[in-house]
DNA sequence: GCGACAG
DNA sequence: ATCTTGTCGC
């Protein structure tokens, strides 16, 4: 598969933030949420031009996941992309996005690994520290680590339990 | 030294 | 991420 060159990080900048993260993920908290959500939002980002991030966030109504909101930010890219730091590059505008909304989530889902990342500090793990909400990774591809296919989830209509779920 | 490398 | 052409599977 084709992959995409990246130019040489400044060695200097990379060991700076690997600083950065290597004290935020002290914050960072792995526990159940506390209560059913009721708002859940998600939020990626886009470049329109190579100079240009345009982030979005959007309000869902848990779980009928009906659209509630849908705010966005563009903003001049400043920041290079380097593997492992992404969030350096993408959360600053995704945070203008986030502080556009009425009301907040819940929960948020992030373009993006979360723990699953050499430091675990992904961006949605990043996001969650900075926003202290709760947040969870959605990547479409594997940085680090391995893992196993996931048992296919059943067809919807006939599920295994008879009891309530 | 050589690959791998979220978006 | 973004652009673009070609191929594959249902």
């Amino acid at each position: 598969m084709y992959r995409p060159y990246h130019p040489p990080a400044d060695p200097i900048v990379v060991r700076d933030l690997t600083q950065q993260q290597e004290e935020m993920r002290t914050r960072v908290r792995i526990e159940p949420l506390h209560a059913e959500p009721t708002f859940i939002a998600g939020c990626d980002s886009s470049f329109p031009t190579p100079e240009t991030i345009l982030s979005v966030f959007v309000l869902l109504r848990y779980p009928t996941l009906e659209l509630v909101e849908k705010v966005y930010h563009v903003g001049p890219v400043t920041v290079p992309y380097v593997p492992g730091f992404l969030a350096f590059r993408e959360a600053p505008n995704l945070l203008k996005a986030y502080e556009k909304l009425q009301q907040k989530p819940d929960v948020i889902m992030v373009d993006g690994h979360g723990i699953a990342h050499k430091r675990r500090m992904g961006i949605a793990a990043h996001l969650g520290v900075l926003l202290d909400t709760p947040t969870f990774g959605v990547a479409k591809s594997l940085l680090t680590g391995k893992f196993e296919d996931p048992a296919p989830r059943p067809a919807a209509g006939r599920r295994c339990s008879t009891k309530a779920n």
